[in-house]
DNA sequence: CATTCTATTGACAACGTTGTCCAGGGCCTA
DNA sequence: TAGGCCCTGGACAACGTTGTCAATAGAATG
């Protein structure tokens, strides 16, 4: 019994390959490929036989060995923070269409927020040689990108900016459509507004508090201590500040929920309370327009489309400098942000 | 100039390999090899001076070539609807979660209820020699899986059978959940409720129908035309067939929603209407608790685990039969569906 | 000091595909 | 009928990695 021979049978599953149906066909190994590729340059009979062969034998190309032999994978990588985040549902989505129209399929990863986590995701997809990468960073240092990038693999950060790295992004416009609403709230005469949000660390979260100050500065508000509470959007935590803040002597009339996680628990410790509360959240929330939740929507859909777009350009060889693209956001009036303070 | 160096003019990238890292650390290729897979039998000085080189070049392995080589990918395939519904959102997480504890990747593709795309995505994936498969099918067909399957693909089924095909599946109880369902609404007194439901073709969608049949049969209820209603899920259609049912001189009292889309539509028809009606809905909803609506929840995180953790079993060499594993699944009363008739 | 043993290292083939190039056969033209 | 051309098909190398095996050097043993 030869090496080869041993070594097959070792071999896990061992499907036919192009030599088998070769060999089946009686033809050459080349003109199995040329078929399999429609190639031009085979005769309808040559061809006809080597189907019969590839059908006959169950056979299917092994995209590996093309992919080493061609250098590119057809593949493109998405990390993103957690896929069961409604936000991100529709993001992957949309990323999935596009890549799909391009004809490459697309390798999923969620980070937990977690940075070392992103990177282990990002790299294990460097080195499976995806053509380009679409990342939602949770860490704020991406200089690990840096020889990836030089070796040619498309990337584009989406939704919060990349750190010491130069790449494109696509983002949503935070801070002007934290400042906007709150700036509707204070319109329906609200000055006592609290703001709770995501982790410090999260650029989203520190971008909408920037708004939420530039709006109460704007109206010339003096935001009391107590009325901000950044940090995990853990129903419990969530919770426990937005308690805080409706509590006391002088409590918040009005809340700003800085995305989608932090206005879900919001509204169910507002619907606990007797006095009304008006509310207007970040990230629309399905049903929000049955629960009347004034929000201030951004369009998940499009930010994936968008950044997703922006990656084949440059697959096809865009070389323009990276660009940052800010997608507007959409105050979306439902009833909760029109409350006049109690 | 060398055919070599022409073609490599011609690639993209070019990234180091082990063989540029063995060339500047002055050791074998192989011995680079031994570095980057932790192997046995360097010593410290050699293993320091290829590290070296590996982090002067940016070198990172090509796990392209190294899945030609070794015959597995480390990466598993995941076909399901729609990956902004969500159901499917945190089903595919606890997926990707289960993956990743066995250091596997996750590649995702979205058939939108095509059946021919379903099969397009499946036979990319087994292309790419995926280690593993979870469908959550679109056709009623799978016999194209059969080479891939006696190739060694494993594969589980979730949420709908596979057609045609002996393999492992994962479902929830649709039937029994719907009959509770229908039944609970039959104790609160109803007697005319309406079925509406996903297009007859999904499995899913029957099996409910199948249970909504059922419990009437039980309570000894002939059940009048008009009540029932399969077809695509859009609000637009949904929205008519619920109308229909709603109008006339003898409307059902009830509405029994086959799925999260139905539900939603639902539950904007009813709030339209000056008269209350019941509502019970299958798969929960977000915020479900405050719109005060009663559902049969399945659990698709454990959904997705479970699959995923059959998979691996299998991956890891476990041999028996196919298995057929249902969940159950729960009523969670909420007040919509404990609405007498009006 | 000769000999055996072990630890380290590298040469080489193979994984399955595609790109390059050449051979052979048929056909056309003069 | 000879010469040239085009069309089809196949042999071969290469992609970057890992498994096998052999070679070398140094240590240990007698």
């Amino acid at each position: 019994m030869d090496r080869t021979a041993r070594h097959s049978e070792t071999r896990y599953g061992n499907r036919p390959t192009m030599k088998d149906v070769a060999a089946r066909a009686g033809v050459g190994l080349k003109t199995v490929s040329r078929v399999v590729n429609s190639e031009p340059g085979v005769t309808p009979d040559t061809e006809r036989r080597v189907q019969e062969a590839i059908d006959a034998l169950g056979f299917r190309r092994n995209d590996s060995a093309r992919v080493l032999r061609k250098g590119r994978t057809a593949s493109i990588g998405l990390v993103l923070e957690d896929l069961a985040d409604p936000f991100y549902g529709p993001l992957s989505r949309a990323v999935e269409e596009v890549a799909r129209a391009h004809g490459a399929l697309l390798i999923n990863g969620s980070s937990a927020e977690d940075p070392e986590r992103e990177q282990e995701l990002v790299l294990a997809l460097c080195a499976r040689r995806v053509d380009g990468l679409i990342v939602i960073p949770a860490g704020d240092d991406h200089r690990y990108l840096e020889p990836e990038i030089k070796a040619g693999i498309a990337t584009v950060f989406v939704d919060r900016p990349a750190g010491h790295v130069d790449v494109d992004m696509v983002l949503s416009d935070s801070f002007g459509g934290a400042r906007e609403g709150v700036a509707h709230l204070i319109a329906h005469g609200h000055r006592r507004i609290g703001f709770i949000g995501d982790q410090p660390r999260i650029h989203t979260a520190t971008e909408r508090l920037r708004g939420y100050h530039a709006a109460m500065r704007d109206a010339g508000i003096t935001v009391e201590d107590g009325w901000v509470s950044l940090g995990s959007t853990e129903p419990e935590r969530v919770r426990a500040a937005a308690e805080e803040m409706l509590s006391g002597p002088e409590p918040v009339t009005a809340l700003f929920a800085g995305n989608n996680r932090v206005t879900v628990t919001a509204v169910r410790v507002i619907a606990e309370r007797e006095r009304p509360v008006a509310l207007v959240g970040f990230d629309d929330i399905e049903l929000a327009d049955l629960l009347g939740i004034t929000v201030i929507s951004q369009d998940a859909a499009a930010v994936g489309r968008t950044a997703a777009e922006h990656l084949f350009r440059r697959l096809d060889g865009a070389e323009h400098p990276p660009a940052r693209v800010e997608l507007p956001t959409t105050l979306i009036p439902r009833g909760s942000g029109e409350l006049p303070p109690a």
